[in-house]
Parts: structure tokens; C-alpha cells; sequence
DNA sequence: TCCGCGTTCAAACGACCGTTCGACGCCAAG
DNA sequence: CTTGGCGTCGAACGGTCGTTTGAACGCGGA
């Protein structure tokens, strides 16, 4: 460890950014873990056991690396979501009921969100970033709503008695709710509850979502 | 502006801490804006127009400052919503159902959040630090606990049919979607609406989020 | 009048930050 | 063998951060 030679050869086995995969990959779990103003360059660097120019030189720097991992996961979460409804659609004829469609906007993130899973640093990255993102993160979530018009669009579909307004309304109420779990909020359910939930089944815990999501829009 | 003169006697008219106050209202509304890391205590002093050392003077350290903030918002916020749900235990003669439950807790903070009210960036500031607390807030939030343990205390007595793991479930979900009000969000809602939703009347809003969390916990 | 206390002031300190620089090793092309 | 691009390296740059310092100020009580 303390030894300053053996530098390990960049080993270009396949391709030639390993080193660019390693910063990758350190930086989403320290953002994900502490936050994107609390996390240095030295420490995503620290961790990736890379150099501490690696950042500028493969990304140009520290906010557009953040920028690449937001834009790179926002982008595979709303292909799935958007898959998921495709299928759903394709299921029921054209018309899928309300439970189809919330489950295909919950699945992605609670499914990525398994403690044993790669994926659970990047649900987690994802709902830090919506809340201490940059402007410029502002504007891929200004892209997202032409990815979530599809699944009100399909909310209107189901419910064509309800008002559009109240469709809005209530599709912002179930995106608090999946964007609500963090680790932290966990804690504190674990906390008040005294160990009742067991949030480690994910699928008990989409379909308690799903029982109350529902029941919501079809009020 | 300009004027290097003119300091402006520290005007101790009423109490001894003016300073103090502006520190603390100044922090308040930056932190509730740009969030805890983005806001320097430089920032803070010049829009309250007193001295650096102020912070550290008053308040021991920036952290302290945010701490205090949080603290005593935390706990407003906490005493009106248990005084609400104090006088609809009363007026139910000790059991109030689930829609005046959730009305003392959702009451408050939407209350607080309209946006010409000098409270707006309290609640702002409150969903703010929820996310990106420290470790000494996190305890805070804990405490929080036992002021929660009321509303699920009463969710049970009103649906005693229903298992006490899913009353904590959906208490933790209504809490997502209170705690998703921010301003981010409702840009987003505009943007998705096309301008169908008005969020400016807080007491339609109100009744909206009660419609769909009462049925959520009707299921 | 002078002293002591609380408060404010300008200025600086040390630490850490993101970023940049120039040199070096490697490997393929000329 | 030479050459040049590419990736990595240690080291440093300028800047900003939170905090501290010591002097100055205002003011009420000996």
C-alpha cells in the first residue's frame, strides 16, 4: 500500500478508460453517500485509486463528471419506466389500469433500490440530485417531463372522468412518494415504527405503494 | 452603497441582539434558496449587512447557526401540528377520523408555504435541511419520532382494522408527498401541465393532497 | 471621569478546494 | 530507431472557505 513503485501499468486490457469507469463509479457512490458539495475531488479520486487530474482530464471537471452520471442515469431510468408502460399497454389492449401504470412508474427505482443490487447507489444518486442539483440538471428534468406526459397521458386514459388538473396534481403526489426513500427517511421509519417494517422485501413494499397510490388516484 | 462611513450605530432600540435576528433571518432565506453548502458565511453576513465575525460570535460556528435554524423551525412546526390534532381529538370526542388526522399535519407546513407569507422560507428551509442534514440534525429529526408517534397513534385508533405496519408505511408516504412541495417540483408540475395546474391557492391544494391520502389510507 | 463589559470592526490565518501544468512512460505508426 | 499522441503522474497555482485575532467603539455603573 505505502509503496511508491509498482505504479500497476494502466492496464489497457479491453478498452482504454478503465481508469475513466473507476472515477465513474467512485464518484456515484460518494455523491450518492454524502452528497455532491460534501464529496472533493481528491476523495473520488482517493477512492478510485487514480490520480487527481483524472477528473479534468476524462470529464473535463467536477460538475460536468456530476452532469455525465445524472444524464447517464435519468436516461436508463426513464427508458425502463417507459418500456415497462409500453408493455403494460401492449397488455391490456391499449388501455392499462391505473395499478398497471403505477406499477410500471414504481418498479425501476424501487427494483434498483435493493441494498444488494449495483444499481442501489444510482436510485440513490438520482433523488440526491433532484434536490441539490444545478441548473443544468434543471434542465434534463425539464426533459423529463415529456417522459412523464406519457404516463399522464395513460393516468387519462384510465380515469377519463377525472379532471387533467387533478391527474397532475396526483402524479406530483406518488413522484414524492417514490422520491421520498432515502436512506434517512429508512432510519427514521425504522425508528418510529420499532422495528415493525421490514423494508427489505421490495416487492411487499411495491405493492403497500401500490395499495395506497391507487386507492389515491381512484378517489 | 459605496460609503465606507456611516456604520449605522448597532441601534440597540429594543433588545441587544438586532444583529443576531438578521443573521439569523439572513441565513434562513439563503440556505432555504441555494442550500447549506452553497451559501458562505460571507454571503450571509453581507445580505444581513452586518460583520463577518457576527456568525461566529453569536452562533459559535456556521454549522451551529444552521443547527439553530433547524431546531427551532423543527419545533414551531411540530407544536402547531400537535395543537391541531390536539383540538381535532377534541372535537371528535377523542377519535377523529383519518381526514381531520391528516389535515393537522398536512395544515401547517402548506399553510406556512404561501408565498407571500414571511414563512414561506421556513418551510422551504425545513425541507431543505431534511435532505441535507448533518449528523446533529439527523438526532434532531429522531426526536421527531416521538411527535409522530402521536399521528400514527391516532391514524391506528381511526382504521383499527388496519395492521400497524401499514399505518407506519403510510404515514411514511403522506410524509414524502408533504415533503416533495418544493419550489423545484412545482416548476416541474407547470412545465408538465402546461399551465392547467394553479398552485397558488394553498387551501385547494390542501383539500387535493386530502382527497388522495385519505383514500390512500381508506384502502 | 474612568473602568469594564458587551459588541462590532478590519484584517489576517491556515486549510482545503477545483483546476492546471510540465514531465514521463508507453505503444503504435513512420 | 525515431516520432508523436495518449494517459498518468507529482506538484503546484489561485481562490475561497470558516474561523480567529486584537483593536476600537458605545455605554452604563463606580
Amino acid at each position: 500500500m505505502t509503496e511508491p513503485l509498482a505504479p500497476e501499468p494502466p492496464e489497457t486490457e479491453e478498452g482504454q478508460a478503465v481508469t475513466k469507469a473507476a472515477v465513474f463509479n467512485a464518484a456515484e457512490r460518494l455523491f450518492a453517500l454524502h452528497g455532491f458539495q460534501n464529496v472533493s475531488v481528491r476523495d473520488i479520486t482517493a477512492e478510485a485509486g487514480v490520480n487527481l487530474a483524472s477528473v479534468n482530464y476524462h470529464f473535463g471537471s467536477k460538475d460536468a463528471l456530476l452532469f455525465e452520471i445524472f444524464r447517464r442515469r435519468t436516461s436508463e431510468l426513464n427508458r425502463e419506466r417507459a418500456r415497462l408502460l409500453h408493455e403494460a399497454t401492449a397488455r391490456y389492449d391499449g388501455k392499462p389500469p391505473v395499478r398497471a401504470i403505477l406499477q410500471a412508474l414504481f418498479g425501476p427505482p424501487l427494483r434498483w433500490a435493493k441494498p444488494d443490487g449495483d444499481r442501489c447507489v444510482s436510485v440513490q444518486f438520482i433523488i440526491r440530485a433532484r434536490s441539490e442539483g444545478n441548473a443544468d440538471m434543471r434542465e434534463v428534468l425539464r426533459n423529463d417531463v415529456s417522459h412523464l406526459e406519457r404516463f399522464a397521458n395513460a393516468l387519462m386514459a384510465a380515469r377519463p372522468d377525472l379532471p387533467a388538473e387533478d391527474v397532475y396534481w396526483r402524479l406530483h403526489f406518488v413522484l414524492g412518494m417514490v422520491h421520498n426513500n432515502r436512506f434517512a427517511e429508512f432510519d427514521r421509519l425504522h425508528h418510529l415504527s420499532g422495528g415493525v417494517t421490514r423494508e427489505g422485501e421490495v416487492d411487499a413494499l411495491l405493492e403497500r405503494m401500490l395499495d395506497f397510490a391507487e386507492a389515491g388516484f381512484m378517489a
